[in-house]
DNA sequence: CCGCGAGAAACCGTATACGGTATTCAAATC
DNA sequence: GATTTGAATACCGTATACGGTTTCTCGCGG
């Protein structure tokens, strides 16, 4: 957007000290990104403000901005993230099926040897991540492979809108790299999407990003459905375990 | 976005009254979207607070937001609407041709019986604006159409990023309905829409948004075009009229 | 006339304070 | 024990003030 700014101003914070607002937004944000929000903490903007050392009003601006891109939600008692319903997720699914598949194929177009070099060490990292059953590291890569074909894209409108959409699904635990079906799922369309890449096979690049699509789709609702049926055995043992009362 | 509240605090703003720095969001959004700020105009907060009667805070966190949104972009010297160039244009129209057609289609499906009256009125109200070349009636209109199959859509977040895709290209002036053959193309393009809406025929309305974005693109492509030629043709006679100097 | 420098003005970003609303907690009542 | 009521508390939204950076204006010198 530094294009599109009037040649008679500066546009705001050109140097290279961002704002307070913007460096709390941006640490909060890839917070979110790595799951590193309890699912059911509060922010509340006086005390962000503590731990950064601020006043409240940056720590506000970073909340309120967060919560207009759908990261956090604005609550009477601070701000929490967003509980996702199922048909939250089909939503966001049918928006990334529309856009992700192109994007892959302008990836592999507009990738340079530099992202590629960032991209080999993604993918090592993941594999490392998958050897190890290291759920963190895989997240860490998983956002790091992700980041790098996304940054390359000419067109950072896309690159923009596309990432947002994926951070939303990514905040939800359940049915993501914490769950264990889930995780080779990604692991494999990590694999297939890499060597597309690697090969500027944009063609490739975009059926197998289709494909992983579907496939990340259906492996989040089998996770909720198995979810589910664990709930409920649970609570049908919860109740066989419960004190007899009046 | 109020299905993922917590639900033990209340989402902030549940009442009817929405808090001043929201009211001034979407009045100022509506006047940017109605082209009625002036391209070459900033907006200052101090001034935007002054003339709704409030303090700068509300004013500050409106503009942030919606330059935050890339509705303006944000300077030393107050906000300013965004100059796209041609290549912001390619990239918004590459993510409108992704989205747009598949969310017609599904508005063919989830509009109700009194969207579609809406949407007889919107389309009533563009003939009108056409047969009587009235250029803001026009805006109107199309904006009334445009919000009416959007907000049918039961995927809010498909339809509020599209929503914001084609605000942007909507406040440059030039290619949009302000140049006469544009005009020509979005009053066609709105009748098979309308056509494609009444007849739920989600297959129709899918094919017709993507020939709309086709012409669209093409038409502002094209009024690009003959104003750099409109230049070109002004700066030679204003060469010639020049009075010569050493 | 043009360029430069200094000072003033105009903004933005942030700090602090205040008030309103929703939630929590404690005490009283049934 | 359960419910209700009122007061206290915890937040958010906004108002006001301050300081830093950028831009503008004016005067001076070449």
């Amino acid at each position: 957007m530094a294009r599109a700014t009037a040649k008679r101003f500066a546009p705001l914070r050109l140097s290279k000290q961002d704002s307070l607002s913007e460096r709390i937004y941006l640490d909060l944000r890839g917070r979110l990104q790595r799951c590193e929000i309890e699912p059911d903490g509060r922010l509340v903007d006086l005390e962000i403000a503590n731990s950064y050392g601020t006043s409240r009003m940056p720590a506000r601006e970073a909340l309120l901005r967060l919560a207009n891109e759908g990261y956090l939600v604005g609550t009477t008692r601070g701000f929490v993230t967003p509980k996702l319903s199922l048909a939250d997720i089909r939503d966001i699914f049918e928006v990334r099926k529309l856009l992700e598949p192109r994007a892959a194929a302008n990836a592999a177009r507009d990738l340079t040897d530099r992202g590629r070099s960032e991209l080999s060490r993604a993918i090592a990292e993941a594999r490392a991540a998958m050897r190890d059953d290291d759920v963190d590291r895989l997240i860490l890569a998983n956002i790091a492979f992700r980041g790098c074909w996304l940054g390359a894209l000419s067109n950072e409108r896309l690159a923009n809108t596309l990432a947002r959409f994926v951070d939303h699904v990514q905040t939800v635990r359940l049915g993501t790299l914490h769950d264990h079906p889930t995780r080779t799922v990604v692991a494999n369309g990590l694999e297939s999407l890499y060597d597309s890449f690697m090969r500027r096979d944009s063609v490739a690049a975009h059926d197998r990003m289709s494909a992983f699509m579907t496939a990340a789709e259906q492996a989040f609702f089998a996770a909720h459905k198995a979810e589910i049926e664990r709930e409920k055995t649970s609570r049908a043992a919860s109740r066989a375990s419960l004190p007899q009362t009046a």
